[in-house]
RNA sequence: GGCGGGGUAGCUCAGUCGGUUAGAGCGGGCGUCUCAUAAGCGCCAGGUCGCGGGUUCGAUUCCCGCCUCCGCCA
């Protein structure tokens, strides 16, 4: 068999400063595993992650703890380093803008550009945002500020140097088209080739000294450093020809002749797809073969962001569900490419219906009927393949090839599907002895393959499973595992029983994804809140108040049962909207007086004081039904 | 505002190059086996296929308009 073409698996780099979450995971995750997919059938991988560390923000943390950039740097990259090692990521080489190397590296890049006659000098007149350490055109400003931070910015004029992008428009363009470069999702796809529909403009990649040190200075001229892009992109090559920190003995591919493959956010599109190619035609370097651009998680239903405090901690989540349910959950859920939601429920139903019941109790079902029937061994050459299984497995291999990482897992689901449903109506505990090793074998063979390909996934979890089915030696050989004719002249499998190989979590309520300040409650408690249905009667504005609502509810019909209660809703709603709204109140609220008004119950709204919504009923019901 | 992509069962989505009963997974309900983790397997979803109009013998599928959501750009 020829030598498979080295494949080059990046993830973008992190920027130092940031905390890791949930994204920062995903995408590192989708890296990791397609390194160990390769990695498992025997093809050359190198899997390439690492930080970002120059630029203005780090400048400045670093100058509010009072410590060097530097060290700074050395500080939080162990954040990340910390995580990927919970996560089980098994790169080969992790970079880090500040090492000398790197730097180096792309002080070469720079000359050669710059001899080249890509890069020119030229006046550059903006306004420049500091904070967001950006230019704006006077197009983008509102009312004269940044259009990001809203903060004012300052005009000016000042010498800078410019990457000659604008003159790889056609080339960028035809790449894409032809299939040269390919950006995926298509959607993605699409996108970059509008925007380079219009003219490519230079792209900028100086920054005077003056304004920001903490960069690699121009090797053509003292008193610039590199624009942060521009540095950080040139990791992907400059990490091939020194050797940063990873895994001991890993071998970079060439440059010019890997398979390269950038993982990364959506949010990063046109920097990969547009500016990082421009400058690997400018330097005269390959193209990378394929761009692939993920979605966004929004946390329970919510987007995540800074102010709601909502962001995931993937260390706290993997301590509470485990590193392998995290690492499936997230490829599993969401077809890749698209935004997907993390919620605490729906990773404990994944964990729970596809891990422990259908895929876990196979695994345990099967290595029992083994022990029990033949002696704890699998005589594997009762194998006996079976077409429709076989294509499940090659598409989920395909799937995991093309990053269609959720359908990988969708085919491996249902090959277990199959195998319970194979057992279920083979009924190897009563059947006799022939048929009985037949179906064993069989099921066994097609579970290791299975299990073999879920390993990538889940990679502590698919080696126990491998241990109890007694294959984890026949796991070196994938060529073997794969053939018919092989697996069925290898040695017997031994299985072993045990207590069940994915357990079933007992978490009432996730700890990290309560809001802050919550209580949890049992069902009593709940219980103890009466909800009713009723109807608005009347209603009125409060004298002195803006927000509150007098109102007068029928809480059933015959007799009428009138209750009167304060809503503060009167900001969104005008009384006269409210009469004859079904609504859900809470009737055993000890009532109280609102302005001199007693209040007696409280009607559930959702949102905040403007931007609320009355919850009603979806249909006609009588006032007074009980809520559960 | 321009360009692009959506709006299909409670939820997430697939699908129809126009045509008898519009599909899957999850959730829910019912039944059943017993090797297994109260696991497995089987059965049960009658949804104006966003709204209005048009073309057609016939449209959820084609065309037009509208509403609405999302992405990119401005």
């Amino acid at each position: 068999m020829p030598a498979a073409r080295p494949i080059l698996i990046t993830t973008p780099i992190y920027y130092v400063n940031d905390v890791p979450h949930i994204g920062h995971a995903y995408t590192t995750i989708a890296a990791d595993v397609v390194a160990r997919h390769h990695r498992a059938f025997g093809r050359p991988v190198f899997f390439l992650t690492g930080t970002d560390e120059h630029g203005l923000k780090v400048q400045k943390a670093a100058e509010e703890r009072g410590v060097s950039p530097k060290r700074h740097c050395d500080e939080t990259v162990e954040r990340f380093l910390s995580l990927w090692r919970v996560l089980n990521i098994s790169f080969d080489a992790f970079i880090r803008t500040t090492d000398s190397d790197h730097e180096q590296f792309v002080r070469g890049a720079l000359e050669d550009l710059w001899k080249k006659g890509e890069i020119v000098a030229r006046d550059y007149v903006g306004c420049y945002c500091v904070p967001c350490e950006r230019f704006w055109t006077d197009k983008d400003l509102q009312d004269g500020n940044c259009p990001d931070c809203r903060r004012p910015v300052e005009r000016l004029s000042e010498k800078n140097y410019f990457f000659l992008m604008s003159r790889r428009q056609d080339e960028l363009r035809a790449a894409i088209r032809s299939g040269r470069m390919s950006v995926l999702p298509e959607s993605r796809r699409n996108e970059v080739l509008g925007f380079l529909e219009k003219p490519l403009e230079d792209l900028c990649i100086s920054r005077p000294k003056k304004r920001l040190e903490w960069g690699i200075p121009l090797p053509f001229d003292a008193d610039y450093v590199t624009y942060v892009w521009f540095d950080a992109l040139l990791n992907y090559a400059s990490a091939l020809v020194y050797t940063p920190r990873g895994r001991p003995g890993a071998t970079p591919p060439d440059w010019q002749t890997a398979d390269i493959v950038h993982l990364i956010g959506k949010d990063i599109l046109t920097t990969h797809s547009v500016y990082w190619p421009s400058m690997l035609l400018g330097l005269g370097w390959a193209l990378p073969a394929r761009i692939v651009a993920h979605g966004w998680w929004t946390v329970e239903g919510q987007k995540m962001s800074k102010s709601l405090g909502n962001a995931i901690d993937p260390n706290v989540i993997t301590a509470t569900y485990g590193v392998d349910a995290f690492r499936y959950f997230l490829l599993r859920e969401v077809p890749f490419g698209q935004d997907g939601d993390f919620s605490a429920a729906g990773l404990l139903g994944r964990i729970h219906h596809d891990l422990a019941d259908e895929f876990g109790n196979l695994v345990g079902r099967l290595a029992a009927l083994v022990k029990q029937k033949e002696n704890g061994k699998i005589a594997l050459d009762a194998f006996r393949p079976e077409a429709a299984r076989r294509k499940l497995l090659d598409d989920a291999r395909a799937a995991t090839e093309s990053f269609q990482f959720s359908v990988a897992l969708t085919a491996l689901s249902a090959l277990f599907a199959d195998l319970n449903k194979k057992i279920n109506d083979e009924r190897p505990w009563e059947s006799e002895a022939s048929r009985r090793r037949e179906t064993l074998a069989t099921a066994a063979v097609e579970l290791a393959r299975a299990v073999f390909l879920l390993s990538a996934y889940t990679p502590d979890l698919a080696k126990s499973a491998a241990e109890r089915l007694g294959c984890a030696r026949d796991f070196q050989d994938a060529a073997r595992l794969f053939s018919d004719d092989e697996v069925r002249r290898a040695a017997p499998w031994t299985v072993s029983a045990g207590k069940p190989l994915v357990e079933k979590l007992v978490i009432p309520l996730s700890p990290a994804t309560l809001p802050e300040g919550k209580a949890v409650i049992d069902f009593a408690d709940f219980q103890k809140i009466e909800l009713k249905t009723a109807r608005i009667l009347t209603a009125e504005r409060v004298a002195g108040s803006d927000k509150l609502i007098r109102l007068e509810v029928a809480l059933g019909e015959e007799p009428v049962i009138k209750r009167q209660l304060v809503a503060g809703i009167g900001r969104r709603y005008a009384p006269e909207q409210l009469v004859g709204k079904s609504v859900i109140v809470v009737a055993n609220l000890k009532p109280r007086k609102i302005f001199g008004v007693e209040s007696n119950g409280m009607i559930l709204a959702a949102g905040t004081e403007t931007g609320l919504c009355l919850l009603t009923p979806d249909g006609e019901i009588d006032p007074g039904t009980p809520v559960q």
